[in-house]
DNA sequence: CAAATTTTTGTGTTCGTACACAGAAATTTA
DNA sequence: TAAATTTCTGTGTACGAACACAAAAATTTG
C-alpha cells in the first residue's frame, strides 16, 4: 500500500512558516512588489520548501469577472470544414461559462479578404479579453496583430500558423506529418508497383499552404522509404463547381493510368471522389481523406472510404478558447504551439471519434 | 456577429426570483425537506425558468473535505502492462489533489489470488471513499462488491468488466472492436489468399476473457465480409517462460505455412515476435500488436511492427479516479460504462500518443 | 387559549484566493 | 526632531454554494 500523495498547502500555511501574513505571500505570489527583501526571501523560501500549488477553484471563483473572448473564423456555409471548429468553440463556451468566459463570435467569408478585414476590424473595436483567430489571409492578419499586440489583447491562432509578432499559442494541425501518415497508410495497402493520384479539390494549392504541406509529406514518404520507382505519384487539382474541370480531368486519369491503385484527397471533399467512383463502377481504388464530416463517414461505412485521417478540427476550437482561459483565468503558462493528434479512422473504431461530448474541468491535463 | 452565451445564474437569483431565501432554494437543491408546498413549486418554476446550472468551482470549495480513493490493481513488476494504467492513476492524484482527493494504492500479485484477497481486505478496512480496481479475479471480486454495496462505497472497474452488483462505472478496452479493428488492418494490406496468424503470448487464453474476445472480433472480421476462403486465420498460444513453448511452435508454423502474412498478437508482447522474426531474418510478415510499451515502440520505429493498437490504458486509470471525483466531488452523474479510444499508431503518428500528460485533455473532444 | 412541539424559513459562517484599504514602520524632508 | 512622505505589512471583504443554527410560523398538546 503506497499513499500517492501529500497535504495540501494554502497560502495561509505559507505565511504561517514565513512568519508574515498572507497579504505578503500573496504579494510574492504576484510580483506586486512593496514586499522587504528579508521578508520576500523567507516566503520564497516557504513556498520552495512547502510544494505550494495554487487552488484553482478558489482562483476562478474569486476572480469571477468576466472575460470576453472574440472568435474570429470562417463562415461554415461557404465551407463546411469550419463547421467543426466552430462546434468546439461553442462546446468551449459552454464548459467555461462558469469560469466566466463569454465567447462572441465574427463570422467572415473564407473567400472575401474584405470580409476578413470587416470582421477584424469590429472586433478590434469592441476590445475583448481575448482573441481566437484562423488567420486564413496572411497579409490581412498581420496588420491586426500588431494592433491587438499594441493593445495588449493575447490572441490564439488556429488552422494555420503565422509565426510572426509571437501569439499567445498556436493550435495546429500537422499537415507535413498527416500526408507522411497517408503515404503510409497508402504504401501499407500496395504491394505491386501501381499509380497513385493526389487530389486536391475545391482550393487553390497555391494559395493554401496546408496542401502543399501534405503533399510534399506525403510525396517524402514514398522518396525516404526509396519507394520512388515502385509508386508512379501524380497530382491533380479539381474543382466541383464546374463539372467538367471535376469529371473530366478524373476520367481522364482512370483511363490514362488503369493500374490506379489509390487516392489520396487532401481536403475534407474525399465523399466526392467516392461518389464519382460509385457511379462510375469503379471499384479498385483505395480512398483515404480527411475529416469525420457525415458524407465522408457514409462512404466509411460503406467501405468506398478506407480511412480519414482525423486532425480534429472540433478539438482545434476547444482548445483555442481553452488556452486562452487558462491565461486570463488562471494565468498558467500555456504551450506556445499545440498540435493535436491525427487519428486514423476507420468503419472499425469511428464510434469512438464521433459525438465526444468531453466534459471539461480545467486545469486537468 | 453572435453571442454564444447567456449570463450566469445564481442561487441567489433563484432566490430573488422565487422571492424566498437561498436556504429554500439550497433545501430544494438537494431534496432535503422541510419545504412548504407552494414555496417547492415557486422554486422550482424559477429554476426552470432561469435555467440554473451550479458553479462547480464554488460547490467543491465548500465541501472540501478529503475524500479518500482506494486503488487495487495488480503489481507491474510481474507484469508491465500494469504500469500504464498506474501512471494514469499517478497522474489523476496529482491533478486531482486541489479538489481533496487522495489516493492510496493497493499493489496485489496478478498471478496470486490470495494476494488480491489480502490486499482488498486491508483496503476494505480503511473504508476509503471510492474504490478503483481491476477485477481480474472474478469470484473473488463478487464477494467484496457485495461487500462495499452494502458498506455503499461507490466502486469503479477498469480493464475487465464485471456487471453484477452495478458499480458506479466501468472504465474499458472493447476488446471485441479491437479485434475487429485489427482484423481490418491486416485485411486491408493483404489482397492475396494467405495465412494469418494470431499469437495469444504469456496468458492462458481459457482464463482470460479478453483475449478471447480479441479473436473472436478478429475472426468475425474475415467471416462477416466473406473473406474466410482466402484468408486461412489459426491461433497459437505461446509461453516465454519456457523457451520451448515459444521458439518451437512458432518455427514449425513458419514452416508449415509459406504464405504466412501477417501476426496478430493479441497481448502486449508483440516486440517478442518481432524480436524472433528479426533473428531469423524472416522477413515477409506483418505484425500488428496491442501497448505503446518501449520495445513495441522500439520494433514500430524499425517498421518490423506495422501498427500498434493503444487501448489506452494509461487513460483508464486516469479516468477512473476522474469519475470517482467527479461522484464525490461534484456530486455529477458519470458514465456507466466508458470505451476509451481505440487509437491505430504507426511510426508517423506516434509522437502524438506517448508523452500524454494528456488531459486526457479532460473535456476535451 | 397559552404552552410545547414541530415544521418551515432565513441568516451567518466556511472553503482558499485576490484585492482594496488601513495601519505600521521606515525613510525623507524641513 | 517633528512632520511629511514613502515603503511595507496586516486585516477585512467578496466570490458562490453548503450546511449549521437561529428565528419565525404553523401545528399540536394540555
Amino acid at each position: 500500500m503506497k499513499i500517492t500523495n501529500d497535504p495540501v498547502v494554502r497560502i495561509k500555511d505559507i505565511a504561517l512558516k514565513a512568519g508574515v501574513s498572507v497579504g505578503t505571500v500573496d504579494r510574492v505570489l504576484h510580483n506586486r512588489g512593496n514586499v522587504s527583501v528579508k521578508k520576500h526571501d523567507k516566503v520564497m523560501k516557504a513556498l520552495q520548501e512547502m510544494h505550494y500549488e495554487p487552488n484553482l477553484m478558489a482562483r476562478a471563483l474569486v476572480s469571477s469577472k468576466k472575460h470576453i473572448i472574440a472568435a474570429l473564423v470562417p463562415d461554415a456555409h461557404v465551407d463546411s470544414y469550419w463547421l467543426e471548429p466552430q462546434q468546439g468553440i461553442a462546446k468551449a463556451a459552454k464548459d467555461l461559462k462558469q469560469y466566466g468566459i463569454r465567447v462572441t463570435e465574427y463570422i467572415f467569408d473564407p473567400s472575401d479578404k474584405q470580409s476578413f478585414i470587416d470582421n477584424a476590424n469590429a472586433l478590434t473595436k469592441n476590445k475583448p479579453d481575448g482573441i481566437l483567430v484562423s488567420p486564413i489571409f496572411y497579409h490581412e492578419s498581420l496588420a491586426f496583430f500588431e494592433k491587438w499586440k499594441k493593445m495588449n489583447i493575447p490572441f490564439v491562432l488556429f488552422n494555420t500558423q503565422i509565426a510572426e509578432y509571437d501569439p499567445l499559442s498556436y493550435i495546429g494541425q500537422d499537415s507535413y506529418q498527416s500526408g507522411l501518415l497517408a503515404g503510409k497508410l497508402i504504401h501499407y495497402g500496395q504491394h505491386k508497383p501501381c499509380t497513385v493520384l493526389i487530389a486536391h479539390i475545391d482550393e487553390d494549392i497555391s494559395n493554401s499552404a496546408h496542401l502543399q504541406k501534405k503533399e510534399k509529406g506525403f510525396r517524402n514518404y514514398f522518396f525516404q522509404n526509396n519507394l520512388d520507382g515502385q509508386f508512379n505519384i501524380i497530382s491533380v487539382q479539381l474543382n466541383r463547381a464546374n463539372t467538367a474541370a471535376f469529371i473530366k480531368p478524373l476520367d481522364e486519369i482512370i483511363e490514362d493510368h488503369p493500374d490506379l491503385a489509390s487516392i489520396f484527397v487532401t481536403t475534407c471533399k474525399a465523399y466526392e471522389v467516392a461518389k464519382y467512383l460509385e457511379q462510375r463502377h469503379i471499384e479498385h481504388p483505395s480512398v483515404i481523406g480527411y475529416d469525420l464530416i457525415p458524407p465522408n463517414l457514409y462512404f466509411l461505412e460503406k467501405g468506398r472510404i478506407s480511412f480519414l485521417i482525423n486532425q480534429n478540427a472540433r478539438a482545434q476550437g476547444y482548445w483555442g478558447i481553452y488556452q486562452l482561459t487558462e491565461h486570463l483565468v488562471f494565468k498558467r503558462k500555456v504551450e506556445e504551439i499545440k498540435y493535436l493528434p491525427l487519428d486514423i479512422v476507420t468503419k472499425e473504431n469511428i464510434n469512438y471519434f464521433i459525438d465526444k461530448d468531453k466534459p471539461a474541468v480545467l486545469g486537468l491535463p
